[in-house]
RNA sequence: AGAGAGGUGGCCGAGUGGUUUAAGGCGCACGCCUGGAAAGCGUGUUUCCGCGAGAGCGGAUCGAGGGUUCGAAUCCCUUCCUCUCUGCCA
């Protein structure tokens, strides 16, 4: 009752160090971050007082309380009596400090709620994706004119996918693969995660169900609710991301530092509800309800986060090239950066059948503020406990890339396979059987 | 799903109302001893919060939450989880 743990966004010491760079970050993502700032600063002070005063009550009742025993031990009831009702009142105060002290703990968890990560320098402003920064492109841009097919199109005339027969099995969004489509998803899930194991990432294989506390660890919980598919005779939600099971291995860690870097590499089904989300470009595999994903994970001292970063997005970029397929980089501007990233670089492939890009990859740094939920540390050169980083970032997505391959590789007499696919696929073309 | 057992520190494991300030052991760290090591001896070793420049002091913490009591790891209630047996099953 006395102390009480504060299951908080940012870091509250990194506020109280740092409040004026984080109100002035924080304005990046268009909100008013200093009067937010300075509230919590305010319900932080009031909470701190309180609790030196209950400490104090406290410690004054555990006092007497010993004394109450030794003088029973010593026969001296009448005197015992005497202190028990010192004791009450103390008890008394400390029952009413404890209040105040919950709830202004309450508060100042509620305000730190709704604080979400503070934006890397480098992140530019803007309000919404259309002022994300092109940081590169790569690769062409393949010209196709007229005769350029949208990948549901494709789908259909190799029958590769069966949309349709997902709608009976379940609903929209959870489309059939099949035959040779089937086995290029498998094939590249297979390469994807040979590719990242080859880069150091250990090879994992997670439940696809988590628990609340996971939902939580990784900020799932409890704001985007609503995006996760929850079992609610069991308590348990279906994943969104391998982030959340892979990420949460580490939750209430304390690691060595001699254990950095951790990296991991998962393939998982991904559940989202994407409620509200209809219209022309959730066509065909762009947006679905249960898709497949290779995440990496890397948990790194916070002096090498950002390091980790680059190398994970030159991870990614290695696959794109891999696959030749056209892509461009995006660094993520303040007003369509994540809660809970502190900086996040988007991938997204030439899409030649619909004339867009589609996004197949996301990579971020959140710093210190998953860890901080995790209760995710490590061990700094004083032996103190220090909240870690953590990242993570697809490599890949599955369907937007199958998408992607199926139209910028279409030709007159099929579908071309990339020559790194070919081992696994074991076939180079789709085609008319 | 039914029946039973159990959740104690980094790990093992004592502990059914007051020197438990959580015994003891293992591990780990440092020191003594040694030519060096082992053994031995000594000291330290949960985490979180508050105060403090620091040493340190105080509070909380025995799965979680409530209750009884001057005082709870220990008693009561609720809840979560794990294990064993039975049942079911890839």
């Amino acid at each position: 009752m006395a102390s009480h743990k504060l299951v908080v966004m940012l870091p509250i010491q990194t506020l109280r160090d740092h409040a004026a760079d984080v109100a002035t970050a924080l304005k990046k993502r268009g909100i008013d971050a200093e009067a937010m700032v300075e509230e919590i600063l305010e319900l932080d002070e009031k909470r701190r007082s309180l609790q030196a005063e209950v400490d104090a009550t406290l410690a004054e009742a555990n006092r007497i309380s010993k004394e109450i025993g030794v003088l029973y031990k010593s026969g001296k009831g009448a005197e015992a009596n005497a202190l028990k009702e010192e004791s009450g009142k103390l008890k008394e105060k400390s029952k009413a400090l404890g209040e105040d002290l919950t709830t202004a703990a309450e508060a100042l968890q509620q305000a730190l709620y709704q604080l979400p990560n503070a934006p890397h320098p480098s992140v530019p402003d803007g309000q919404d994706d259309s002022d994300n920064e092109v940081v590169k492109e790569v690769g062409e841009r393949p010209d196709m004119g007229k005769d350029a097919q949208p990948h549901w199109e494709l789908a259909s005339q190799y029958d590769l996918i069966d949309f349709e027969l997902g709608v009976k099995i379940t609903g929209a969004g959870f489309p059939v693969y099949k035959g040779k489509g089937a086995r290029l998803q498998r094939a590249l899930i297979s390469y994807f995660l040979d590719y990242n194991t080859a880069a150091g990432y250990q090879e994992v294989q997670v439940p696809h169900l988590v628990n609340e506390a996971s939902g939580m660890g990784t900020g799932q919980l409890p704001d985007k609710e609503g995006q996760m598919y929850e079992i609610t005779a069991d308590n348990l939600y279906l994943i969104p991301t391998a982030e959340v099971p892979v990420t949460n291995m580490l939750r209430d860690e304390i690691l060595e530092r001699s254990s950095f870097p951790i990296k991991y590499t998962g393939y998982t089904p991904c559940f989202r509800r994407e409620a509200g989300s209809y219209g022309a470009h959730v066509r065909g595999l762009n947006r679905l309800h249960q898709f497949d994903k290779v995440e990496i994970v890397r948990v790194e001292h916070p002096a090498n986060s950002y390091a980790a970063l680059d190398q994970m997005v030159a991870h990614v970029e290695g696959l794109l090239t891999a696959l030749g397929l056209p892509y461009r980089i995006l660094r993520l501007c303040g007003g369509d950066l994540g809660f809970t990233a502190a900086l996040t670089y988007d991938f997204e492939i030439w899409s030649a059948g619909q004339g867009r890009w589609l996004e197949v990859s996301s990579v971020s740094n959140f710093e210190a503020f998953q860890a901080n939920r995790l209760k995710l540390r490590y061990r700094d050169e004083d032996n103190k406990t220090q909240l870690a980083h953590t990242l993570n970032g697809s490599a890949l997505a599955l369907p937007r890339v199958l998408a992607g391959l199926l139209e910028n590789f279409q030709e007159e007499d099929g579908i071309r396979i990339p020559e790194v696919l070919q081992p696994y696929t074991g076939f180079a073309k789709i085609s008319q059987e």
